[in-house]
Order: structure tokens, then C-alpha cells, then sequence
DNA sequence: CTGAAAGCGCTTACAG
DNA sequence: CTGAAAGCGCTTACAG
């Protein structure tokens, strides 16, 4: 702190030579590890460096060195309101979120998070916002279209989340297939539900279109009746989940034995509208979710849905991402293991209260 | 996508301007709207742009013009164990993150977040990695000393969150004194309990301290016998407040009428551990949480908590950062104000099962 | 309105 | 081991 050049404008690697009495080479390369500086010259750089409490400029070094270590996630936030009472419906994407940012670290790279409204046009104008301060990028469901995502792709490593692989873009995604056979073979199986509905998510979903032709293959085959179509059509959200049962309640419709959600949020709206009309879950009507996000287990009955390793998907997108910045191949589509997790709202017996597999939170 | 010049290399302006046959200045000029370029011209290079799907490099255009664009935001996670199962601890985090996301897409800026394992001791090392690729950063509790903070705010500007200001930081925080006097006053007053303990949080947290001390006050106030102390310690986290009841328990303690926690994951924590030992709230014990995370009013018995406006500290911390960052001055402490909500954990009577206010979600 | 040129703060061959 | 110098891809006075 004695003699720093501290003026106005930026400290720069120039008065930490200075101040050190070597070259700038010799600065960087002690900051960088590189070379095999002499130990005295180390010592006198560092010093330089604590007493101007000294930072590269991040900038400088990535236009040299041709690398931001930086990647951008972009998804969609719920409305477009601002503020809105989103609630749990961002917990899925944080939970990816995370994952990305602490595989991240592990190289020393840092995320740079952009969300773009529900309605928002200018989404691609915010991705190339963010492609432009980043080395690579990882967009969530439903951010560009296939043809959007080659364009792009020519520019920077993409990495999709639950999307499809293009020719230039790697997804990664969870074992839909797997997960809704289960689900449905322990419906119609173990409880003998003969009557089951697929209230769907978005429907130019990739994820939504695999879980609903899934359900529909695997209702069949046990010989379950299905309800599908316009009337269950859902957006993934629980205000969507609960639209439905209104508009199937007013109108007098019979309900199915068991509702199997798209995600659990949806699974939320559905077991509020259920409750509203007096109807009982499991009792009346079973309600399964997909995602298995950290409420569901909280809910009233405890919700039976599909885990995904969300952390993990986050990481490994993240993983895959970090190969194709550092010019290395790989899988283009990589489809990670769903679990089963049986609890209330499917007509499973309650756990017992004390339940030490869920820990103090759970 | 004609002659395009994309190689090996990277596509720069050069290639652009070849295109259109401008100069790069021209190019520049239309890109950021700067001037009053020829119809002609801007159409030209706007045509040359998108056969190239043209993304400017960031950080080239930072080093030039001195702005990053970028903001950082630095927090600790849960634990150190890198998966863990978390659960709602980073609710509250994550919802300041995204106010500040939302305020920084207003400025076109965008975030870029790094999270400390809570027992990693490279947490400066990290904060001056996002120093470097920022124009100013955002610290949440416990992340650096004063004088750490004091020290990286002659490089950089610093916004704090739930901290304290210093002569060259920004604080932004929330009104702990009048929320801990209401709640007390509820408790005390409306309820009637003479005998109330606060579970407190980190002991280092300045949140934390501000609580307890009102606490103290309050109930002292009105006359209330209090128990506070080492036996009392918790830490934010859910098995942090599951210990201290169990630990109080364990060695035949009394339970107080009441206890006041110093933020929601602890109550969740204690509630779990009462009802371990067949001890019901509100009826035995009423418990009171602090933050209003979105869980809280999905719990059983919903929780009587003070809501922190979240997403609007975040905003707010950006929004002082922004304007550290243009050179402008503004407040040093900013302490935006709070709400009693109340629910059922405290002994207020269940809310009807159809509550609008809360819409589906609630 | 437009272009040539300098400069932003680093890294990295290239000599010594 | 170390230094002088070029170059990364932009922006922005400065002339014209």
C-alpha cells in the first residue's frame, strides 16, 4: 500500500512490474505459473501484487489468450411480470443451475446466469448477448429453435438442456423412457388403477412429448384406459395443472383413477384444485409429479414422482460443454438414469415420521 | 452465410466490414448505435452481420471501452460435500440472486455467480477471480472480513448484502429491529406466552446479532422471561436448530412457550425435532421462523415467519452497484422493510383452505 | 457520414 | 531466466 500508482484510472500489470522492478512478462508469468521464475523474482512480483491488491483485468487476458473461462446458462423465467410469486417454479432450473456452477469451479470457470421472460421476443438478442461474454453456452428447454441452435452452434459450443442434439450441439437429458414405464407399471400394477390421464407440459417439449407417447405405450400395453389430448393439456406450471381440473370439474367430467403430471409443479396445481372441489389424494384420485423437486417432499400427501439427478445434469452439461471448448469430442446425447420415488399421492402407504433417509430437512 | 470468412479463427469485424465493404469504424458505429450512419451503410452492414451470424466479442469491447457489462455475485454454499442434499437452505440465496439477475437485464448487464464451499479457505482467491471479470461485485453474508472488504473496494465497487456498510462499500440489508419487535409484541402480546427463546444463527452474522439484541429488548420490554445463550446457538441450517432441541431435550431442559428462530431453516429444523419427541406446535410450543422462504407456508403447521422483500433486496443491490459503478454516490445503507406474516406455528388460527391471496401455488 | 490509427491490459513466442 | 515487442478484437477521438 506504500507507493501505489492508485490514481484515477485502472492498476494495471505495468505498476506491479514497477513497483517490482521486472518486466510485465516477468508478472504474468509468475501470476500464470508459467516459466520457472527465478524464486527471488517470485517473491518480489508477489509482493508487488499484495501491496497494490492487484487483479488482472479478466477482459485483457481473454482477448489475448483467446479463452473467457466463462460459460452462460439461459432459461425462461416463469411470467412476465417481474416479481411475480413464482414460487417453487424455478427450483428445477436452480437446482441445474447449481450443478453447473460447481462443476464450473472445479476448472475454474465462472457461469454467467441471463433468464429471459415467458413472452420475451428478444431471446435471441439476450443469448448473443451472453454468447458473446462467454466461451460456451448452455441453454435450458425451449430457448431456440432447431435451426436457431445450428446458427449459433457455428459460432460456440452449445450445450441443450432436455432438448434434442443437432449436428452441432450436445443435449443432455434424463431417462424419460425409463421413468414414466415405472410410474405407469407401479399405477396399474401394484395399485390396480385401470383409469389414468397424462396432464402434459408444453407441448413442443421434448421432455413432455417423450413422457406422454411413454405413458400412452406403457398404459396400453397393461390394458389401463387412458385420457390424453386437448383437455389435459397443460404448461408445466401449477396454475396450468389446476386450470385443468377446473375446467374438466365444471363441465362435469369424470376424473381418471390416478393423474399422471408432466412435472411436479403441475402435480401442485392439481392436488390444490383437487382439494378446493373436497376430493381426497390418494383416496379419490391419485397424483403423480416428475422431477422430484426438493418441496415434494413437504407436500400434503407426500408426492410420488420421477427423480432426476438435477444437480448432476446441470454438472455434466457443464462437463460436456468444457470438452467442446477445449476442442475435444464426445456424446451428443447424453440420457442420465431417472428413480422412482414412492411416497403418498400415489396410494402408497405413508412413510413412517421418523424417516432417517430424509435427514433433518426431510 | 455466403463467402463467409469462418475458418479456423475466430469471425471478427474485419470479416464483417469486408462484407459489407465498410470500414470496421462503420461497423462499430452501427453495432452500438453510435452516430448517424447512412441508411445505406447501416443496412449493408446489418446485412453482412447476419450472414455471418456476427456476435461481437465482449471482452474485446470491454477492454476498449473500460465496461464489462458484468456484475458479479458471490456466496457460500450449505456444506461442503459437493451434492448434498441441501434442500430449501439456497431459497433465500437464490432469490436474491434473481432480483438482481431481473435489475441487471434493465442495464443489459448480466451475472455472473460463484459460490464458496462454507469451509473453503480460498474464498478471496475466488472473489478476485470474479473481481477480475466484473465491473462490481455483490457479497453475501459472511464472505470477507472489513477489512477484506475495506481492502477490495479500492479495486472494485462492493455492494454487501445483510452485512455492514464500510467507508467504501455499499450495505444493503432489511429491517430486523422493527420485524423482531412486531413478532415478539405478537407473541407476547396477542398470544400471551410469557416465556420465549431465540434460536440464534451464525454468531458472526450481523442479521444475527441485530435479532437477538431486539429480541432481547422486546421481550424484556413487556416482560417476558427469555433464555438465550451457548445452549441456543444454532446456525442457520435445519439439523443446526434439529440439535439444539434435541441437546435441550436430551438433558431434561424446560421448553419455553416459544421459540423465535433466527431464519426459516432453522424452525424447519426445530419443528422436525419436536415433532420427533411427540411434541406438537403450535399447542406445546409455538415456533416462529425469519425470511418467509417459500416453503414456509407449506409446511405443517404453516409458518409464522417475517417475509424479507428477496428478490427486491437483490434489485436493490444491483441497482447501488449499478450506480457505484456509473460514478455516481448514493446511501452507504439501505434497509428495506419487512412483514409479519402470520400463520399457523405461532397459535394463530389455520387459514381457510381456500386462500386467493395465495393463489395455486399457495 | 466515414476511414485510418491509436490504445485498452494482458499473453506469448522470440531473442538474449 | 528475463525482457522487448507483437497481437488479441474491439471503440473512439481525429481528420477529412
Amino acid at each position: 500500500m506504500t507507493e501505489a500508482k492508485r490514481s484515477k484510472g485502472t492498476l494495471t500489470i505495468y505498476d506491479v512490474a514497477r513497483l517490482a522492478g521486472v518486466s510485465i512478462a516477468s508478472v504474468s508469468r509468475v501470476l500464470n505459473g508459467q516459466g520457472t521464475p527465478r524464486p527471488e523474482t517470485r517473491e518480489r512480483v508477489m509482493r508487488a501484487v499484495g501491496e497494490l491488491s492487484f487483479v488482472p483485468d479478466a477482459s485483457a487476458r481473454a482477448l489475448s489468450n483467446g479463452l473467457k473461462e466463462v460459460v452462460g446458462v439461459v432459461f425462461r423465467r416463469g411470467g412476465e411480470a417481474t416479481f411475480e410469486d413464482e414460487d417453487e417454479s424455478l427450483l428445477f432450473i436452480d437446482g441445474i443451475n447449481r450443478g453447473v456452477e460447481v462443476a464450473a469451479q472445479r476448472r475454474s470457470y465462472d457461469v454467467l446466469v441471463s433468464s429471459v421472460g415467458v413472452h420475451d421476443s428478444h431471446a435471441s438478442t439476450r443469448i448473443a448477448g451472453v454468447a458473446g461474454k462467454s466461451d460456451g453456452i448452455i441453454l435450458h428447454d425451449r430457448m431456440l429453435s432447431a435451426v436457431g441452435i445450428a446458427r449459433l452452434a457455428e459460432m460456440i459450443p452449445i450445450v441443450t438442456l432436455a432438448g434434442s442434439p443437432t449436428r452441432a450441439s450436445v443435449n443432455v437429458g434424463c431417462d424419460n423412457d425409463s421413468g414414466m414405464r415405472a410410474l405407469v407399471n407401479h399405477l396399474a400394477g401394484d395399485h390396480g388403477y385401470r383409469h389414468l390421464a397424462y396432464l402434459s407440459g408444453h407441448a413442443d417439449s421434448p421432455d413432455n412429448r417423450a413422457r406422454a407417447r411413454v405413458f400412452e405405450a406403457a398404459a396400453t400395453a397393461v390394458g389401463a384406459q387412458i385420457q390424453t389430448g386437448p383437455d389435459w393439456q397443460g404448461n408445466y406450471s401449477a396454475s396450468g395443472g389446476a386450470q385443468v381440473i377446473a375446467s374438466l370439474l365444471a363441465r362435469g367430467g369424470a376424473l381418471p383413477r390416478a393423474i399422471v403430471c408432466a412435472n411436479d409443479q403441475t402435480a401442485l396445481g392439481v392436488i390444490h384444485a383437487l382439494a378446493r372441489q373436497g376430493l381426497r389424494v390418494p383416496d379419490d384420485v391419485a397424483v403423480t409429479g416428475f422431477d422430484d423437486v426438493p418441496v415434494a417432499r413437504h407436500l400434503h400427501p407426500s408426492l410420488t414422482t420421477i427423480r432426476q439427478p438435477i444437480e448432476q445434469m446441470g454438472a455434466t452439461a457443464f462437463e460436456v460443454l468444457y470438452s467442446r471448448i477445449s476442442g475435444q469430442g464426445g456424446e451428443s446425447n447424453i440420457v442420465l438414469p431417472v428413480r422412482l420415488m414412492l411416497r403418498e399421492s400415489c396410494g402408497c402407504a405413508p412413510a413412517s415420521p421418523v424417516t432417517p433417509s430424509l435427514g433433518v430437512g426431510g
